[in-house]
DNA sequence: TAAGAACCATGACCTGCATCATACTCGCTA
DNA sequence: TAGCGAGTATGATGCAGGTCATGGTTCTTA
C-alpha cells in the first residue's frame, strides 16, 4: 500500500527485502522530524541488508510509494544461503560499494554546494536510474536535496526558464541533460 | 611521509590498502576546491577496497597524516584469496555496511542539523573510535563537519565555556560525553 | 459538481553562517 | 633568540536560503 511503512527506523532486523513490484524510499528523520530522503529503491533491488548483515536495528525507515509488493529473507535463511555461495557474497559487495560511493558523493555535495547545485546533482543521479521523466513531487526533491520545498519550487523554476527540465505536478522531465550535468558538477552560470 | 597522497581521486584502482602504522584520510574537493574529510583510519583498517572491488577509479583521495606505512593489496590478489573463503567476503561485507551506515548517519547530519550539532556529532562519532582525546585541530573538524575553520573555532569556544571540552593546539579533549551526546542529537540548550 | 486535499507559486522577512580582516600565541628551526 | 608558519581567536558585514504567509491550480472522491 502507499505510504505504508516496511519496517522502521530502530526496528529489530527480523529480515531484509527485495522489491517485486512498485518502490520504496528509505527515509530518516532529523531530531526535528524533518525528513531526508536517503535513497529510492525500484523493483529488483534490496534493502535493509545491511541492518540484518550486521544484526543491528534498522538505522533508518523504509516506506512504500505507489502499490509494492516486497519479498521478505530471514536472516538465517540468507546467512546460510551465503556461505556456499562465495560468488553471491562478491556481487553484495558490489552492490554495497557502489551504494557507499553514492553516499560520498552526496555528502560532499551536502557540505560544500550550493542549492541549486545540489538539486541538479540530485536530478542527475535518479535520472541515471530512472530516465528523463522522473516521477517526483518538489517536495520529495526537497527533501533528497537536503533544502527546502519553497526554495526548490524556486530553484527548479529556474532551471525550467532556462530551458533545462520542464514540469507539470508530480512529475519532472530533463530537457537538457548536458546542462543539467555541468550544473551539478559546479559550472557556474551555464 | 605526513601529507603524502596514497592515491587520489580519479586514479585507476590497481590496489587497495591496510595501514600498518600512522593514519589516512579520505577526502573530496567540492568544486571550489573546498576539502571534505570522508573518513579517517588508523592501523589494521583498510580503504580503497570499492574501487578495487568495483573496479572503477577512487572516488576520492587518500592522504597520509603523520608517519604512516600501508601495505598494498592488488586486485586479482586479492579477488583469488577471496573467492575461496566465504569468511572474509562476509566480513567485508560487514565493514562495508558499517561504513554505509556511518554515512548515511552523517547525510542527515549534513542536512538536517544545525552546526553545533552537527560538529557535536563529529566529536562523538571520533570519540567513539579513539577515546576522549581527540587529536585533531580545529581545521580539520571543520572539513569533516562540513563547515569553516572560525564557525567550527566559535562553537568550540562555547562547548569549553559550557564545560563539555577542553583543548589546546591541535587537541581536543572531551570532558562531558553524555552533554556531548545529547547536543548531538539535538537536545537545545544542555 | 462541490469541496477538500495535494501540489505549485511568490512575496516579505529574518537569521545562521560564510567571508573578510586583523591580531595574538605557540612551537619550530635557522 | 629571532623570525616565521600554523593554529587559535574575535569582530564586522553580507547574503543564501530558511521561514511564514497567502493564494492559485489541479486532482480526488463523495
Amino acid at each position: 500500500m502507499p505510504d505504508q511503512f516496511v519496517f522502521w527506523d530502530g526496528d529489530a532486523p527480523e529480515r531484509f527485502y527485495v522489491i517485486t513490484e512498485g518502490s520504496v524510499k528509505v527515509v530518516k528523520h532529523s531530531s526535528l522530524g524533518k525528513e531526508f530522503i536517503i535513497a529510492f529503491f525500484g523493483p529488483g533491488e534490496m534493502f535493509g541488508e545491511v541492518a540484518v548483515f550486521e544484526n543491528k536495528s534498522y538505522p533508518a525507515s523504509a516506506q512504500a510509494v505507489a502499490r509494492t509488493r516486497v519479498l521478505g529473507i530471514s536472516r538465517e535463511d540468507f546467512l546460510a544461503f551465503l556461505t556456499d555461495r562465495p560468488q553471491v557474497a562478491l556481487r553484495i559487495i558490489n552492490v554495497l560499494g557502489g551504494r557507499l560511493r553514492d553516499a560520498q558523493g552526496r555528502l560532499r555535495d551536502l557540505a560544500g554546494e550550493r542549492v541549486e547545485q545540489r538539486i541538479a546533482a540530485v536530478l542527475v543521479m535518479l535520472s541515471s536510474k530512472l530516465g528523463d521523466t522522473l516521477p517526483f513531487t518538489r517536495q520529495e526533491i526537497a527533501d533528497m536535496a537536503g533544502t527546502t520545498t519553497e526554495t526548490t519550487i524556486r530553484v527548479m523554476g529556474q532551471l525550467r526558464s532556462r530551458g533545462i527540465t520542464r514540469s507539470i505536478r508530480g512529475k519532472v522531465t530533463i530537457i537538457d541533460a548536458e546542462k543539467l550535468r555541468l550544473l551539478s558538477e559546479g559550472y557556474p552560470r551555464v
